[in-house]
DNA sequence: CATGAATGAGAATTCATTCAT
DNA sequence: CATGAATGAATTCTCATTCAT
């Protein structure tokens, strides 16, 4: 009678460790050892269920785009059909990490960031990641100024100064968390929407 | 007739090519075998003129903080005295990076903002600085909000934003520009700060 | 089926190729490279059962400081009662190194209490060690004047002199054998111990 | 004109440098950039003085052996005939340093015995130092015995003894001073030389 | 003679990965 | 699947010695 197996509740295990180990030290210095201890596994084993430390922080960065998106899709389907709260369930969705939900989360987000700029293989992955959220971001924020009467031109760009001050947001959150004015983040993005929406150019 | 000392001038080297080397490798994988290479000298003069590689980061962080400020305050300068030139110049200074001037500086300013993270060190001079500019930034927008009748209270909470819009348009210039639309970040922060204005309760 | 642990084993080897190599090239230049060649061990492996060469020399200190301790327990416990035959049991544990029992060993001691000049760790476990030898000789020595019928005033001057005497006497084995008379340590030790005791006045 | 010969309080400057620093680190730790420190002259100055930093060591052993036997000669000139005034004399002579004269020097010395094990230089001159310590305390200890009526037949076991206790009272008062009795040392010696010299069997 | 920079050969230590059990 | 020992390639740092001035 083979054991059950077990593989996924195991790669989940090993993920949350790095998860931990990463945030507080960062990729390369979150040892497999550590992220053994983290995960209350044995060295050896991590190996038998990933083929290398890459492949757990690929399989982490994975994770955590899928987290948001499943966070954002929920919110966006309790937000209705106004463009506005869509907008809003949106930043929500993306700032709630930012704004302190989970520290670790955000710490390893910014690791991750950091990490895209070099290793290509998480850099494919934040991309896709990034370019999803701007193109839904675009579609919502051109909905929106139709919605005001006006043309949809700068959407992209502005989605993409909005996508920039939360990802700074999250940097800040991890490295000076205490220099923040509590929940600074939000309306200042909000602010951002507004002011470029009210000075777009008619449609 | 002793050698001439050229100390500052190597340790210059030295820090331009940590500088180097960590915008495409990052810190960790800045060995000081590359970081020599990088600057031309033999791996054993690394040591003698710094005593770690750790400090030879602490003088990168200090140097980049530096140029910057350097920047702003020319930039300032030649700004005058009207609240929202010089807000403007601000911007232009910080953003100056961001757009693209030297992208082993934004790359290497990344590196930096996630090694605050755990580096105690690192992070002094890193929140240090964001406090500066913090500060310096939230006099300049209460000074526009005056000027505009506006009370000042949300000032350093817009300031915030407004950072936070910044070093997150570094971290996205770094890891996926080619996502990014032309010039998208100051107008987006200029957005930001005019739609805070128009918004703040009178005085 | 895990591997069978073996680490105590593999410590054992480790602490007995520093106790090698120690004796004859001192505690710096018994690198790790030659520890791991005089354990027959790969120099990675070390490490992994000692945190730093430093450890293995505070086990190597103490287990010499045991092994000393067993042979002056199963001497004493053969010798009986009789004070000056205690004495005798002591003097022969001690100086059955010096005497050139295990040359290794000996050059090793003498490297120790080189090292206990300097090293704050290794200092401890040698004080501690001399500490005892000078209060278990004490004792005997007091016994033994009683029994003669002197006053016990002098044992602890009389003790240190005996283990200065028998550490002198490792040092000259170690360095300069050859110009040294056979068998002349314990007869000196004993005259002095005799010529104290004549010498002491009566209770 | 040239510049007037220095090289002689050069080296003494250097040879001193190396005993400050080798009394608190010991010979491998005492780097030559210490050394140079020590003795307030600059890295490059010591090479020019000394082929090799093996060469000061060799220069400093030299020089603790010669000054003992000025002080020892010194002592004897003044203790007339008698041969017990003489041993005293050799006895003071070499004990002063053990008994705390120069601190540096005793730790000095401990660390050239320690050395003596492994460099065949160091070793040369230890030997031959010890060698005629040896020789000189056998011919007072000679003396003494045929002044008691005595055969001198153990004399030179005897002398290796005294020798070996003083040698520990120096390693003893480098590395656990607070353990010892003050002043335990020229007595225990006394009563060593007394107790052998009335029991040797007559001439 | 003197200075202090420069070199390069080690040294200890770390750690991902492999492997025997 | 699981364990923890084993390996070996890197990596940082040290330091005696050399050298240009």
């Amino acid at each position: 009678m083979p054991r059950p197996r077990n593989t996924e509740a195991r790669r989940e295990q090993i993920i949350d460790g790095l998860l931990a180990v990463m945030g507080e030290r960062g990729y390369e210095r979150a040892t497999v050892a550590a992220i053994a201890r983290a995960a209350a596994l044995s060295p050896g084993l991590i190996h038998y269920h990933f083929t290398s430390k890459r492949a757990i922080l690929l399989a982490l960065v994975e994770q955590l785009v899928a987290r948001f998106e499943a966070r954002r899709d929920a919110l966006l389907r309790r937000a209705g059909n106004d463009p506005k709260d869509r907008i809003d369930a949106f930043v929500s969705a993306y700032l709630a990490r930012g704004a302190g939900e989970d520290p670790a989360v955000v710490a390893a987000w910014v690791v991750v960031g950091a990490e895209a700029t070099r290793q290509p293989e998480v850099r494919a992955i934040y991309r896709r990641a990034i370019a999803a959220r701007l193109d839904a971001l675009t579609d919502l924020l051109r909905a929106r100024l139709r919605q005001r009467g006006r043309s949809g031109r700068g959407a992209k760009r502005l989605a993409a100064g909005v996508i920039a001050a939360i990802e700074g947001a999250y940097q800040l959150a991890a490295a000076a968390p205490e220099l923040l004015p509590a929940g600074y983040a939000a309306p200042a993005v909000r602010q951002m929407i507004e002011g470029a929406t009210e000075r777009a150019p008619p449609r």
